[in-house]
DNA sequence: TAGAAGCAGATTTTT
DNA sequence: TCTGCTTCTA
């Protein structure tokens, strides 16, 4: 056997050494996806002599990219070779279209838009439609394929209508300005790839051996890009858990996974259960949930690790008490030498982190929020972004309109609007309206100079940026200063960390590639999502979803109530939120904490609480488990704290049990409370 | 124009 | 209850 097969198990071994025709590798969580995957692809380079330029391997996220793309490179021995292309969905869209665009009578200079942008655009439209709707029904349409026509023509009110029209005027904005939202990424190749047979062959030839992570998260657009990837061949191989399926909401698609020996001839599957990661405990409770679940090809995961500690179902009363428990346990491990990196604690609703919070913060543990607002995103970041566009390209009205007051130039709405039609009248950037029809534009001199100045401010940083890279940084630094545009406030110290990270990476760009443009540098972090950030010492806090793909010693998952997990909403797939408590119990290695409260305060209200329906399913409340139970038992004379009210005493009590009705005398007022809205003090 | 006040809406999120 | 967007007022 050879030297790169050492250390895998027969079903990973059989993985990798299948590679002609179409390959399924259903990897339950934590069975060595990974390793499995990029051992396939050094096999296939360094041991069968396929060429790196011939394989294409697709993740969905950069960090999965970036993971797998090192431990490739460190498997395959080959030198000689390019590094074969590893990379995102869209990145591959984006590499597409780079070269391909002009197939659509398009320039190759297009700008590329995130989800904040597109929004701006959209907001830009007035209509009744919200703007959530709005934005969501545009990305179905692209990946269903749906044109602007078709989706006026299938429109079944006049909300659909109006909607249909919108994104005919968005789709033709975009084209107007030459712009490419992140559906175009895979939309604008798969429509390519459709009308230029011939190119569509030879793309396909050119990448005769194809390999996709994360399978079950792909959508319909997705799978029919897959399917012209593989006109010329049958060489595919993707991994992916159906139980892990958890993207639904956002169109990823379970059935591909589950039709994928129906769609692609011949199919081998081959099934990765071995779970190198938690313990049988976790394990056994993890498979008894998802045993609930029909739709599934059907897995079951086994412990290589054995035995370990039981599965604790902690039980509060209300959320405070339940973040002060979660917090003085997290206390104790760190106490006994854990490391704050292993331990993480898990919601399914970001709303829910609050409270864990406040735990945290008053047991002094200090603790990272994960995948709130992004770091590309963030206002101060996509400011100085625009600047370095306008840079690039002068004529970008898009990023000038949003950098025109800031920092503050004294320059509204108002004018902005006028501007902006002056310019689209005679359809001429503003740049060009400035240059050209200076004394035409029919706004005050005072704004025409400001805006003259910033055109000077860009030209000057041009020179310079020609001069030197880093010059341009420091002249940059030293003449545009963000911060006036936002109020003075205690963020002010975040939103500086994040223009000096900026700063920062964007030098470390310029270093590490000497020979690269500013717009090399905007095209490489227009697709990634999350700068690294430092989590030293901290315990991580994050939903359900962001924690897919990672593992943790320690492991506390919360809320598991009915309403909050499951999340019941009117497009509640209970499947998928079944999946969800899979992944999250599946994410703990040694220590998995379960907790449900009676009662939780949430949008402006305390609600009494059902223990999750998950929590039966999965044999942990049915007296097998341990219960940690706290007496809850109100009397007379107790002292206790409502959230609104403040500190009372209990006056009388009516009923016994969870929800008790209590009268309680704060300051001098008696008032009838549930005992689910009070605390004990 | 800019800050204040009022109001609706409030899963999950990568690219 | 809190946020972020829109409308109101100095």
């Amino acid at each position: 056997m050879s030297e790169i097969l050492q250390g895998l198990n027969p079903e990973q071994c059989e993985a990798v050494r299948q590679i002609d025709g179409a390959l399924l590798i259903l990897a339950g969580a934590g069975s060595g996806k990974t390793k499995t995957l990029t051992t396939r692809l050094a096999y296939l380079i360094d041991e069968v002599g396929i060429p790196s330029s011939s394989t294409l391997t697709l993740t969905f996220t950069n960090k999965a990219a970036l993971e797998m793309r090192t431990r490739a490179l460190r498997l395959i021995k080959r030198k000689d070779c390019a590094p074969p292309l590893l990379c995102t969905f869209h990145k591959f869209g984006l590499l597409f279209l780079k070269l391909h665009i002009t197939l659509l009578n398009r320039k190759a200079n297009f700008i590329l838009l995130d989800g904040e942008d597109r929004k701006r655009i959209l907001r830009g439209f007035k209509s009744s439609v919200s703007l959530s709707l709005l934005n969501s029904e545009i990305s179905r349409y692209k990946n269903l394929l749906l044109d602007a026509k078709s989706a006026l023509q299938y429109a079944k009110d006049s909300t659909y209508k109006e909607i249909a029209k919108l994104y005919g005027a968005y789709n033709e904005y975009l084209a107007e300005k030459n712009m490419v939202d992140s559906d175009d990424l895979l939309l604008l190749p798969y429509q390519i790839l459709s009308q230029n047979p011939a190119l569509c062959a030879e793309i396909s030839q050119k990448y005769n051996y194809i390999m996709v992570d994360e399978y079950q998260d792909t959508n319909d657009l997705q799978y029919k890009l897959l399917k012209k990837l593989c006109t010329a061949h049958n060489n595919i191989c993707v991994v992916g858990d159906d139980d892990q399926s958890i993207y639904g909401w956002r169109g990823a698609k379970i059935q591909n996974i589950l039709d994928f020996a129906d769609n692609f001839k011949g199919a081998k599957i081959i099934r990765l259960e071995k779970n190198y990661r938690s313990t049988a405990e976790i394990l056994e409770l993890a498979n008894r949930l998802i045993a609930f679940n029909t739709k599934r090809l059907g897995k079951e995961l086994q412990s290589t690790r054995g035995s370990g500690k039981e599965v604790v179902h902690l039980e509060s009363l209300d959320e405070r008490i339940e973040s002060t428990q979660i917090a003085s346990r997290i206390q104790k491990l760190l106490e006994n030498g854990a490391n704050p990196n292993e331990i993480a604690i898990l919601f399914r609703l970001n709303a829910l982190s609050r409270s864990i919070e406040d735990g945290l913060n008053k047991a002094n543990i200090p603790y990272k929020l994960i995948g709130t607002t992004r770091f590309y995103e963030r206002a101060e970041i996509k400011d100085i972004l625009s600047y370095f566009r306008l840079v690039v390209n002068l004529n970008d009205d898009f990023s000038f309109l949003r950098i025109i007051n800031r920092p503050k130039r004294g320059i509204g709405k108002a004018t902005q609007d006028k501007l902006s039609a002056f310019t689209q009248n005679r359809g001429i950037s503003i740049y060009e309206a400035i240059t050209n029809f200076k004394s035409e534009i029919p706004l005050p001199k005072k704004h025409i100079e400001a805006i003259w100045g910033i055109f000077e401010l860009l030209k000057l940083l041009r020179e310079k940026l020609a001069e030197s890279t880093l010059g341009f940084l420091d002249l940059f630094k030293e003449r545009v200063n963000i911060l006036d545009a936002f109020d003075k406030s205690q963020d002010e110290i975040d939103r500086e960390a994040n223009i000096y990270e900026l700063y920062g990476s964007f030098r470390d760009f310029v270093v590490q590639n000497p020979e690269a443009s500013l717009e090399d540098f905007l095209n490489d972090i227009s697709l990634s999502s999350d700068s690294d950030e430092d989590a030293r010492d901290c315990v991580f806090c994050m939903s359900v979803h962001s924690s897919k793909g990672l593992e943790f010693e320690h492991l506390f998952v919360i809320g598991l109530e009915e309403g909050f997990f499951p999340l019941v909403g009117d497009s509640t797939d209970i499947e998928e939120e079944r999946r969800l408590g899979y992944v999250a119990m599946t994410r703990a290695k040694s220590e998995l904490v379960i907790s449900s409260v009676k009662s939780r305060f949430y949008k402006g209200k305390r609600t009494a609480l059902q223990k999750s329906r998950f929590l039966r399913e999965c044999g942990l409340v049915s007296g097998a488990v341990r219960f940690e139970k706290k007496s809850e038992g109100f009397k007379k004379n107790d002292l206790v704290m409502h959230k609104i009210f403040g500190a009372g005493r209990i006056e009388s009590v009516s009923s016994e049990g969870v929800n008790s009705k209590l009268k309680i005398n704060f300051g001098g007022i008696t008032r009838e409370i549930l005992s689910s809205f009070v605390v004990k003090v």
